[in-house]
RNA sequence: UCCGCAGUAGCUCAGUGGUAGAGCAUUCGGCUGUUAACCGAACGGUCGUAGGUUCGAAUCCUACCUGCGGAGCCA
């Protein structure tokens, strides 16, 4: 007996093996009962026959219910009419555990209901390929920066200074101190890129906002790699090529998976680099051309504005250049003026909002000592960061993606509260 | 924080002033290829909470609570 798993089935077929498996779901009739068996790898079908199996085993396949879990036995064989391609045809069954009044009914069911018991709808066709695409983002983002010579480094999470303003940090107690969760791991990726050169971390990220769109998350996860000696537009590059990876890697690895979510893959096939830039002051023009006049020089640029930019486009797109009283501190300006800074907000195509910003970083100290005064910053407090301009300041660029987002492009689900296991939204820290 | 929509069976919803309804889930019966299977039956209710109008309120009015969608802000 080869005990095995739904995605390896396709090297055992006409063999007989054994799964451990829940079941997702049960038809049946006189003579006949399929089991939808899950096992977390995937999905097959289980065909119970009443003539070819002892009668005690079917009326068992009869009677199991939903998400009661079991080991099945059977011989695998190739069906055209199978999703997978492969059925399971069962001659034994045990049960493990019979599941009682499962909540999760195979029909509709509200957003609220089923983020309550978002411990039991992961199990379900659908969450379970947006979590295997996040997974592959993941795989691919280690492999992508591993090949090309980035180090992982991992940046605190309690910190005591407030890179960005406090009013949106989550404030807590270390011990005695004030202590806030981390909202960006850039500064200190900042010092890493000094030590080893180019760095990447990947890690949780806390912003105390009360939004309340499907683009936000209380907690969520971010790529943020820095790069020591390189400049805005190399920068760019490495950008538009690590999402080209990621997004070519989900296609080749994840097939079966963006089809059960009903994936139109033809817009994610050419997203390959390189990806068009738009400065700031063009997509002005591009915007009032299209009838925005809501907006002037120094608005910051709303969602419906990204919107109508990224749809002009069927890749990413970066908006770069915008001006510096738009962004944070620590912007590099433009080498022919100083109302600019060198950054690239990457918008991702279909709606999904921003999934990069980034920007290469002042390096002169003096630049950067005035521009903590300007902000009004506590010079003491970034104090070590200033010494990073004062031994051997070279000029760094980095950027920050981030994840979810990510996934939900790439899955296409509507919401950022699907594209993580387990989501910290403005009302609920529960489950 | 602001604007809009919604709370009725375990779940999804209908009912807009006169006896509380359907589908799914669950239980029982039927059916040999089902794909949210199907057919028949049973079970299932403090109509979000509090107050008000009325002979009579799920339905009309007021306040509050909760959720959803959007804006701002951001990845």
């Amino acid at each position: 007996m080869i005990k095995t798993t739904i995605s390896e089935v396709h090297k055992h077929v006409d063999q007989e093996v054994r799964i451990g498996a829940w079941i997702a779901n049960k038809r049946s009739s006189g003579k006949i009962a399929f089991l939808q068996l899950r096992d977390g790898t995937g999905f097959i079908q289980g065909v119970v026959v009443k003539s070819e199996v002892p009668d005690e085993i079917f009326q068992l396949a009869k009677s199991i219910t939903q998400e009661s879990s079991l080991y099945v036995t059977g011989v695998v064989q190739k069906d055209e009419r199978s999703p997978l391609g492969f059925e399971l045809l069962v001659n034994g069954v045990e049960l493990i555990h019979q599941a009682v009044d499962y909540p999760i009914t195979p029909k509709e069911h509200g957003t609220e209901f089923l983020m309550d018991n978002r411990h039991l709808w992961l199990r379900s066709r659908r969450q379970h390929a947006v979590m295997k695409i996040r997974n592959e983002i993941i795989r691919a983002t280690y492999e992508y920066f591993n090949e090309n010579g980035f180090s992982k480094v991992d940046p605190p999470i309690l910190t005591g200074s407030a890179p960005e303003g406090t009013t949106e940090l989550f404030h807590t107690k270390y011990f005695e101190e004030d202590a806030f969760l981390s909202q960006s791991g850039q500064l200190y990726m900042e010092a890493a890129a000094m030590a080893l050169g180019k760095v990447f971390s990947f890690g949780p990220t806390f912003r105390a906002e009360k939004s309340k769109t499907r683009r936000h998350l209380i907690e969520f996860w971010m790529i943020e790699p820095e790069m020591a000696f390189c400049e805005f537009e190399e920068n760019l590059v490495v950008q538009e090529e690590y999402v080209s990876h990621i997004v070519q890697s989900v296609l080749k690895n994840c097939q079966i998976e963006l089809k059960t979510l009903g994936r139109d893959t033809s817009k994610l096939e050419n997203i390959k680099a390189p990806f068009p830039r738009i400065t700031y002051d063009d997509a002005l023009m591009f915007l009032r051309d299209k009838g925005f006049t809501d907006i002037e020089w120094g608005d910051d640029l709303g969602a419906p504005h990204e919107t109508a930019i990224a749809e002009s486009y069927d890749k990413p797109v970066f908006i770069t250049h915008y001006p510096t009283s738009l962004k944070p501190f620590y912007m590099q300006p433009a080498p022919d003026r100083d109302d600019v800074v060198l950054c690239a907000d990457m918008i991702a195509p279909e709606g999904y909002g921003e999934i990069i910003g980034g920007s290469q970083r002042i390096h002169e100290y003096d630049l950067m000592k005035k521009r903590l005064e300007e902000h009004g910053l506590s010079i003491e407090a970034y104090k070590w960061y200033l010494e990073l301009r004062e031994y051997g300041s070279v000029p760094h660029s980095g950027f920050g993606l981030g994840l979810e987002r990510t996934v939900a492009w790439l899955s296409g689900v509507e919401h950022v509260r699907e594209s993580i296991p387990f989501p910290r939204l403005l009302n609920r820290l529960y489950p």
